[in-house]
DNA sequence: AAAAGACGCAACCGCCGGAAT
DNA sequence: GATTCCGGCGGTTGCGTCTTT
């Protein structure tokens, strides 16, 4: 990564500048590019003496040759205190932040800022390029399931180490697009038990794209999945579990269309809704009226806390700690 | 060992809304 | 009321690293 410096041209940095400066900073130069451990110092002492605001003028005092805007984002990003750090695992989404990810997607849209409250430690960018990988990824699975191939792909790196068979990898490319953008809602069953989570909701866009997607020749394999084979959760890697996709009673209908038994066959009893799965509280705001109200019962919260917790990076839990904690 | 591809991440860009003038 | 400025947000890009071939 090469360090830029240019000079302001555009109408976006033109905003940043004070009139008072607009002539001097003309004719300076803006630095672009990666952060020193210099600026971040200047920056969070700026920060530390006025509080995060006023961003342009740590330009206009000349303390930094940065605009308002690359000022914000890197305290916001990378410099604002209690934000989850990359010092050995730390940065990878657990399991549990994936699945709040992909159910508040589906509850808000790409509403980047909104879902990192719910997510301590993680800024907007960080979900963004969460969502964004997995989309990619998920673009690159239909694609090369589109091409038709009979021969499995190998586990991508993500599997390494876990004893997949290859075979494994491969369940509708549909559910990872459902699952994805929030269409299905997921019932997890163990051995001995089962309990579910909900997604919010199915909407006749994201029917239609999949209804697009299987009509573009998407192939279909007919077997159930397992938490260790897919290629889009990075962890738990629990083997031995499976999970039927049920769907709202309107996507089914849809879904139907699709004409592909798969779906008759893993479709399980609808209106599933007794059993739910509880999201974490948002820590930047509280809006309760928009929260879906959802419970677990204490033998399945038990039992998935024995089955999936102990796999979990121990990170997972700061988000939980204490659910009435705002700052 | 080298090349290609996948992935994660930091940072920039452009748009927008609200506040200030 | 119009204009300017600032900050917030979502989309996108570019680059380094890692894995696979």
């Amino acid at each position: 990564m090469c360090m830029q410096i240019v000079t302001p041209r555009d109408s976006t940095t033109q905003h940043d500048l004070p009139n008072k400066n607009m002539e001097a900073v003309k004719k300076e130069e803006m630095k672009k590019g990666p952060w020193k451990a210099e600026e971040d110092e200047v920056l969070i002492n700026h920060v530390n003496r006025y509080g995060p605001r006023d961003w342009s003028s740590i330009r206009s005092k000349g303390l930094l040759q940065r605009t308002g805007k690359s000022c914000r984002l890197r305290w916001v990003n990378k410099l604002r205190p209690n934000l989850k750090r990359c010092f050995f695992s730390g940065c990878k989404f657990s399991a549990e932040e994936e699945r709040t990810v992909i159910e508040l997607q589906a509850e808000f849209g790409n509403k980047w800022a909104r879902i990192a409250t719910y997510l301590r430690g993680r800024t907007d960018n960080d979900v963004k390029n969460f969502w964004s990988s997995r989309v990619k990824r998920l673009a690159r699975i239909l694609h090369n399931s589109s091409d038709a191939s009979t021969s499995p792909k190998p586990p991508s790196r993500r599997n390494k180490g876990q004893n997949v068979k290859p075979i494994q990898c491969f369940y509708p490319p549909q559910v990872y697009y459902f699952q994805s953008f929030g269409l299905v809602e997921e019932e997890v069953t163990t051995a001995s038990s089962s309990s579910s989570k909900i997604l919010p909701y199915s909407s006749s866009d994201q029917v239609d794209e999949a209804l697009r997607l299987s009509e573009s020749g998407i192939k279909l394999e007919h077997q159930p999945f397992s938490f260790g084979t897919d290629p889009l959760m990075s962890e738990p890697h629990i083997a031995n579990q499976q999970a039927t996709i049920p769907f709202y009673p309107e996507s089914r209908e849809l879904l139907a269309r699709l004409d592909n038994p798969y779906y008759y066959d893993i479709l399980g009893p609808a209106g599933c809704s007794e059993t739910l799965f509880a999201l974490p509280q948002p820590f930047f705001e509280l809006p309760p009226a928009e929260r879906r109200c959802r419970h677990v019962s204490k033998d399945d919260e038990e039992e998935e806390a024995d089955v999936f917790l102990d796999d979990f990076p121990a990170d997972m839990f700061d988000q939980v700690d204490d659910p009435n904690q705002s700052p």
